[in-house]
RNA sequence: GCCCAAGUGGCGGAAUGGUAGACGCAGCGGAUUCAAAAUCCGCCGGUGGUGACACCGUGCCGGUUCGAGUCCGGCCUUGGGUACCA
C-alpha cells in the first residue's frame, strides 16, 4: 500500500506532458479552435492565492477544451509596465528594468510547479522591446488613420516633489511622498479618440451574449449616451468678447424652473473674469487644490462664487451666473443651468446661496412645493406641469424634453443634442517605466512621428555612463541628454523626443491579439491572428469590468482600421468570465507614521502583515508594541494592504492539486472568496481518499462479481452529466460537489473489479481538469491508455440517467406534508386520485373538497384547501 | 455622490419560480486502538414535544403567485468601479 505523495507524481506528469508537448498550440484543420485566455497578471513580485484562483479556472477550461477535441491556445506573458516599479527603484535604488524582470522570473518559477495546460513558448512581457516597438508602430498607424489626437488636459501636480502624481498617490489632496498640497496642472497630452466610437461600442454591447449582463450594463452606463438640450444664453452684457453661455442639458423639462447659470472654473468666461477679480481668481485656486477624481469632486462640499453677471432667460427676466465647483469641464459644454426644485444638488446649492426654488410641475397626487427634497420629474410617468415653454400642461418626462428640445430649435435657441459620459483616453504619462511615445518634437516641423525603421524606440538603461537616479522625482527621460535629444526625422535638424511614456492600460489592449504570432515583426501576423482570433473565453476579475475591457474593445477596432485585425475580431472576446477575487482579513494602523530618521513619511493608514499582528484580551495589537490595529473586514488582496496569502506554502505542504481543488471547490467561481487555511487540510484528505480507492480497486480480484453495477454506472453516467455541465457554465464548485458524492458511492461500493475500474478511470478523467496530477496517476495505475490528459472526455449515456419512478413532494397550501413516489409517465388525473388518497391531504381536506389541484407533473404537487 | 453586484446554519456554500440547507469545514457521539494519530460510521438551522409532528426560518419592509432564496417596488449593509493602481 503506497501512500498519496504529490510532490513526486506532480514533478512526473509535469514531465510527461512536456515531453508529450501536450500544451504547445498547434494548428490542426481537424479539429475546432479554442482560444483560452486569463488576463495575465503584473509582476509584482509573486503569485498570490487569487492569481492561483484566476488560471486554475483558466486550466479547467482548456484542460476539458483538449479533452473534447479542440486545437486549445492557452497563453501566459506579463503585464509589466506601470508605477510599482518605479517605486520600488525609488525605495530601494534598484531599476525598474532589473526589478521586473526578476520579478517575472520568480513568478514563471512560481507558475510551473502549479502544473497548469499553458503555452510557455509563447510566453513575453509587454515591458520586451519586441513588443513594445510593436505597439509604437500602432501607434503610428493609429495616428496617421486619425485615431490620436493631441490637447491640452490637467493632470496632478506635486509642486514640492515637481512630479505628476496618480490619483492613487494623492490622499486627502496631498502628495503621498511629499505631503504638499497637489495642484492642478495643463499639460499638452495624446489622446485616443475612444469617444468617436461611443455609438458603435455602445451598439455591439447586444451582441456579447456571452458576456455577463452586469459588465454589459456597466459599460453601458459608463459611454452614458443621452439625448438633450444644447442651448445658448445670451448675455445681459456681453463681457470679455463672449456673448452667450452655452449649456447642454439632459433635462431641458426643467427649463422653466432654472434659477442661475452654473460655469465650471475651468470655463473661458470664469478664466478671463478671474484675470480681473483676485477673489474668484482665488476660489478658483481653491477648485484646483481638489481631487480629480469623479468620486471626490460629487462627495465635496459644493461651493460656488457669484460672477455679478447674468444671462437673458428666454422664459424671461434674467439668471445669475455663478461659477461652481461641482460643474465639469469634461462634460457637455463646461456650463449647465441650475434646476434646484427639480435636482439634488442644485437645491442644496441654491439653499446655500439664497437662490431661488421655481417649480415646473406638481406631481398627480402631490401639489406641496420643494422644501429640502428636490423631486425629480420621472421620464415614463405622467404629470401635470407648469409653466413649460411649449405649453404642455400634461405628459412623461421624456415628452416633455422632446416638445422642450421641439421648441428651443422652433426658436432657434438651441438644438437637440446626444450627448455621451465617455470622455477620450488620455495616453500620456510622465513616467519612465513605459513604452515611449514614438514622437519627436521639431521647432521647424512641429510634432513629428518616427520613421517605423527606427523602432523599436527603446528606453535608455541608464544615462550614458551613469546609472539612472530614480530617486530624484520627475521623468528621468526628460534629464537624459543623449536620448531625448535626437534628429529630427523630417529635417534632420536637432530636435527632442517626446518623453511621455504610454498608460500602461495601452499595453493590456492588444495583447490577446500578439499571443496569436508573438515573434512576428509586425503588430499581428494576420494568418495567425485570424486563425485564432477571437479569445473564445476570457477570464479575470469584476475590477477590470470597465476600463481594461472597453479599451480592449475600442482597440480592436483600430487595429481593424490599420489592417492588424480581421473584421470578424472587432469584439475580440466572444466569451467573457469575471471571477470573484480573493479577499483576506487586514489589519492597519492609522497615520501618521515616521521612517528611521524620526521625519514623518506618510500620513495615511499603515497596513500591517497578518504575522506582525497579535490577539490580546483586549483586541488587536501589533506584535510586541501597545499600538492598537484596525482589524478591517475581508478586502482585496493587494500588495498595498499587505494582506496577500502566498500559494508556495500550500503547494510545498500539499501539492498543487490541492491547491487547485481547493481554490476551485470553496466557493462559486463569480464571487468574492475569503481566504481562510483550513480547507486546504480536507481538499488534501479527499485526494488521499481517491488515491487509496484507487489502490484497493487495483488490488481487487479481476475476475471475482459484484453486486450493484447496475447501480453504480448509474450513478457514473449521472455524474458525468452534473460534472461536464458544472465545468461548461463555471460552477466548480458544484462539479466538485458532485465529484465527492460520487467518492462517497463508489467507495462503499461491491460492483464487480471490472466496474470498479471503470467508475474510478472515469472518476479520474473528470477530476483531471482541477487535479491533474493525481487523475493522471490514477489512469496510469489502472492501465489507462497513454496520458489522461489527452484521453476524450467522458459522454453519458442517456439511457443510463432515466429513473423509472419520481418522488413528488406534496405541498398543502404551498408547504410541504408528505410526498408519493410514481412511475414517471404517470397521467395527471392518476396522479390526482393517488394525491387524494394521501393521508395528510384528506387530514388537512376534513372530508371537503381541495379549492385548487396543482398537479406539475414530475416535479411536485400543490392542494389548496 | 453616481454606476454595478452580493447578503441563506457556527463557517464556505447548494437549490430551471416547485421538498431550503446538496457537498465540504467545524462540532458532537460511536467504532478501531494499550493509548493516540490516521481511518471508518452516525448526528448536526431554531423553538416546543418521549414521539408522530407542529410552528418559525434565506439582510429589512411591502407586493405578485397555487407556490418566492429565486420575480417586482422601497430600504439597510458589504464589496467592485469611478477615467493616472493594475
Amino acid at each position: 500500500m503506497s501512500r498519496y505523495d504529490p510532490a513526486t507524481i506532480e514533478a512526473r506528469w509535469q514531465k510527461a506532458w512536456a515531453e508529450a508537448g501536450l500544451f504547445t498550440a498547434k494548428r490542426d484543420p481537424s479539429k475546432p479552435k479554442y482560444y483560452v485566455l486569463e488576463m495575465f497578471p503584473y509582476p509584482s513580485g509573486r503569485l498570490h492565492i487569487g492569481h492561483v484562483r484566476n488560471y486554475a479556472m483558466g486550466d479547467v477550461i482548456a484542460r476539458y477544451k483538449i479533452a473534447t477535441g479542440h486545437a486549445v491556445l492557452h497563453p501566459m506573458g506579463f503585464d509589466a509596465f506601470g508605477m510599482p516599479a518605479e517605486n520600488a527603484a525609488m525605495a530601494s535604488g534598484g531599476h525598474p528594468k532589473d526589478w521586473t524582470y526578476a520579478n517575472i522570473d520568480t513568478m514563471v518559477e512560481q507558475f510551473k510547479p502549479l502544473g497548469l495546460s499553458l503555452d510557455w513558448s509563447r510566453m513575453f512581457a509587454t515591458c520586451d522591446p519586441e513588443y513594445y516597438g510593436q505597439q509604437q508602430a500602432l501607434f503610428l498607424d493609429m495616428l496617421e488613420a486619425g485615431l490620436i489626437d493631441r490637447r491640452p488636459a490637467v493632470v496632478n501636480w506635486d509642486p514640492v516633489d515637481m512630479t505628476v502624481l496618480a490619483n492613487e498617490q494623492v490622499i486627502d489632496g496631498k502628495g503621498w511622498r511629499s505631503g504638499a498640497e497637489v495642484e492642478k496642472r495643463e499639460l499638452t497630452q495624446w489622446f485616443f479618440k475612444i469617444t468617436d466610437m461611443a455609438e458603435e461600442l455602445l451598439e455591439a454591447l447586444d451582441g456579447l451574449d456571452d458576456w455577463p449582463a452586469k459588465v454589459r450594463l456597466m459599460q453601458e452606463n459608463w459611454i452614458g449616451r443621452s439625448r438633450g438640450l444644447e442651448m445658448t444664453f445670451p448675455m445681459t452684457a456681453p463681457h470679455a468678447g463672449i456673448d452667450g453661455i452655452t449649456v447642454y442639458t439632459t433635462r431641458p423639462d426643467t427649463l422653466a424652473g432654472a434659477s442661475f447659470i452654473g460655469l465650471s472654473p475651468g470655463h473661458p468666461l470664469t478664466k478671463a473674469l478671474a484675470e480681473e477679480n483676485a477673489d474668484l481668481a482665488a476660489f478658483v485656486d481653491e477648485c484646483k487644490k481638489m481631487d480629480t477624481t469623479e468620486a471626490a469632486l460629487e462627495k465635496a462640499e459644493k461651493k460656488g462664487f457669484d460672477t455679478g453677471l447674468t444671462v437673458d432667460n428666454p422664459l424671461g427676466g434674467t439668471l445669475p451666473i455663478w461659477v461652481a465647483n461641482f460643474v465639469l469641464m469634461d462634460y457637455g459644454t463646461g456650463a449647465i443651468f441650475a434646476c434646484p426644485a427639480h435636482d439634488q444638488r442644485d437645491l442644496d446649492f441654491a439653499r446655500k446661496y439664497n437662490l431661488p426654488v421655481i417649480d415646473t410641475f406638481f406631481a398627480e397626487s402631490d401639489d406641496t412645493p420643494v422644501e429640502t427634497d428636490a423631486f425629480v420629474p420621472p421620464k415614463t410617468e405622467k404629470v401635470r406641469w407648469v409653466n413649460q415653454p411649449a405649453g404642455l400642461t400634461e405628459g412623461t418626462g421624456e415628452e416633455a424634453v422632446e416638445a422642450t428640445i421641439d421648441w428651443a430649435e422652433a426658436q432657434g435657441i438651441g438644438q437637440g443634442k446626444v450627448q455621451f459620459r465617455l470622455r477620450d483616453w488620455g495616453l500620456s504619462r510622465q513616467r519612465y517605466w513605459g513604452c515611449p511615445i514614438p514622437i519627436v518634437h521639431c521647432e521647424d516641423c512641429g510634432v513629428v512621428p518616427e520613421k517605423k525603421d527606427n523602432l523599436p524606440i527603446e528606453l535608455p538603461y541608464d544615462n550614458g555612463n551613469e546609472p539612472i537616479d530614480f530617486s530624484i522625482p520627475g521623468n528621468p527621460l526628460d534629464r537624459h541628454p543623449t536620448w531625448r535629444d535626437v534628429p529630427c526625422p523630417a529635417c534632420g535638424k536637432m530636435a527632442k523626443r517626446e518623453t511621455d511614456t504610454m498608460d500602461t492600460f495601452v499595453d493590456s489592449s492588444w495583447y490577446y491579439t500578439r499571443f496569436t504570432a508573438p515573434r512576428a515583426d509586425t503588430p499581428t501576423d494576420l494568418d495567425e491572428v485570424g486563425y485564432w482570433m477571437n479569445v473564445d473565453q476570457y477570464i479575470g476579475g469584476i475590477e477590470h469590468a470597465i476600463l481594461h475591457l472597453l479599451y480592449s474593445r475600442f482597440f480592436a477596432r483600430a487595429m481593424i482600421k490599420t489592417g492588424h485585425l480581421p473584421e470578424s475580431a472587432a469584439e475580440p472576446f466572444d466569451a467573457l468570465f469575471t471571477q470573484g477575487m480573493v479577499t483576506h482579513a487586514a489589519f492597519s494602523i492609522a497615520g501618521p507614521h515616521f521612517d528611521k530618521e524620526g521625519q514623518p513619511t506618510y500620513s495615511r493608514t499603515r497596513y500591517l502583515y497578518p504575522e506582525e499582528v497579535e490577539k490580546r484580551s483586549d483586541g488587536m495589537y501589533e506584535k510586541g508594541t501597545e499600538t492598537r490595529v484596525v482589524t478591517h473586514p475581508p478586502m482585496k488582496m493587494s500588495k498595498s494592504k499587505n494582506n496577500v496569502v502566498d500559494p508556495l506554502a500550500i503547494i510545498s505542504q500539499y501539492g498543487a492539486d490541492t491547491a487547485r481543488w481547493f481554490v476551485l471547490s470553496d466557493s462559486p467561481p463569480e464571487r468574492d472568496v475569503e481566504w481562510t487555511a483550513s480547507g486546504a487540510e480536507a481538499a488534501n484528505k479527499h485526494l488521499a481518499r481517491v488515491w487509496n480507492l484507487c489502490d484497493r480497486i487495483a488490488a481487487m480480484d479481476p475476475d471475482g462479481n459484484g453486486q450493484g453495477d447496475e447501480d453504480l454506472l448509474r450513478e457514473m453516467h449521472k455524474t458525468i452529466r452534473d460534472v461536464t455541465m458544472g465545468v461548461e457554465s463555471f460552477g466548480f464548485n458544484a462539479a466538485i460537489a458532485r465529484l465527492y458524492a460520487f467518492t462517497g458511492v463508489l467507495s462503499k461500493s461491491k460492483a464487480s473489479h471490472k466496474v470498479q475500474r471503470e467508475a474510478v478511470m472515469t472518476l479520474a478523467q473528470l477530476m483531471a481538469p482541477m487535479t491533474p496530477h493525481l487523475a493522471e496517476d490514477v489512469w496510469h495505475h489502472q492501465g489507462g491508455e497513454g496520458l489522461c490528459a489527452a484521453a476524450p472526455w467522458p459522454i453519458a449515456d442517456e439511457a443510463m440517467l432515466v429513473e423509472a419512478t419520481v418522488t413528488l413532494p406534496i405541498q398543502i397550501n404551498g408547504k410541504r406534508r408528505d410526498e408519493i413516489s410514481v412511475p414517471k409517465d404517470m397521467p395527471k388525473d392518476e396522479v390526482e386520485k393517488l394525491v387524494l388518497a394521501n393521508e395528510a391531504v384528506m387530514r388537512a381536506l376534513d372530508g371537503g373538497q381541495p379549492k385548487k389541484l396543482i398537479v406539475v407533473p414530475g416535479r411536485i404537487v400543490n392542494v389548496v384547501v
